[in-house]
DNA sequence: GTAGGAAGTGGAGTGCGGTCTAGATCAAGC
DNA sequence: GCTTGATCTAGACCGCACTCCACTTCCTAC
């Protein structure tokens, strides 16, 4: 039996039976999926292969209308291709833009909360933090942890 | 002058007029915001600094209810670095891991669109492809660019 | 033949994170 | 005084990507 139901597929791509409706309805399969005589969706290999790249174009962001128009693309079959790379490389910029920026506030949250281990470490050293000791000082000001002099915007601190 | 009008912020931080109010009512700030005699916010140079730690944790992905909780431990002022430690340290885990994520796909990507380009260049070097030549072949089947052999699992294809 | 679970449909609802509208008010320049 | 443009409030609305509902229908096992 090389033909899967919708809960089987669901199952193996880690998208739910809903979503597999739904993607059908909006047309983001390449072909049309065969049906049973009593009008169950019978899945092929070839439809879960797709829809697992599906899953990984969306994971990374690709929203639902230009992954509509890449499978429109592969649905109409060879004579496309170029445009077909030009969807994948506009989105392959996007998620390399998307690291680049999730890098770039990692640093940030490592740096702070590095800020206040550090904080931790000497307040536990020091035999515990007085939490009245400077409460009258506004709390969001002076060179606290919450007032960065933030880490050189070019220098990874991690 | 160092107190500045919502207008100013929204083009310092990038956030728009609306977001900074809809921030405020949804107490994602560390402090009220001053206003003037007229009714309109005076935002201070710690605010603006808060917000651009805001932008990146949203960038970031953080929601806005942790957002939120973080803004208000920090208001609450010193004692509770433990748990803001706890906080970030989660959200730096979840960056890390939709890093990992992204640069997955990112491998695809790349594989699927190396696969067009050179599908494209042997097309072209062989004096242009004939869109008629196979159009009778399942269009959506055979080892095409459309149903991966697809790099191997553990292996980062780029 | 009947019970129970998986699957079918169309359409409404959800959660998130803003965004926009309407109509009033404020403030700077002429 | 008047215009112009930024800002104010409360609250309605939006886009996205599902998700759920309220049925009905199918199929397998007993």
């Amino acid at each position: 039996m090389t033909e899967l139901s919708i809960g089987e597929v669901a199952e193996r791509t880690g998208l739910s039976v809903h979503a597999l409706r739904f993607y059908e309805r909006e047309e983001l399969l390449v072909g049309p999926v065969r049906r049973t005589a009593g009008g169950r969706r019978r899945y092929a290999v070839l439809d879960v292969r797709w829809l697992e790249i599906c899953v990984k174009l969306r994971e990374s962001g690709m929203p639902l209308a230009d992954l509509r128009r890449f499978a429109a693309l592969v649905r109409q079959g060879p004579g496309n291709e170029a445009e077909r790379l030009r969807l994948l490389d506009a989105h392959q910029r996007r998620v390399d833009e998307r690291i680049r920026e999730l890098e770039e506030c990692r640093s940030l949250i490592a740096w702070k909360a590095a800020v206040y281990a550090d904080h931790l470490a000497r307040g536990e050293a020091a035999g515990l933090w007085d939490p009245t000791a400077d409460a009258s000082a506004d709390s969001s000001a002076g060179p606290s942890a919450d007032s960065p002099a933030a880490p050189a915007q070019s220098s990874s601190a991690s």
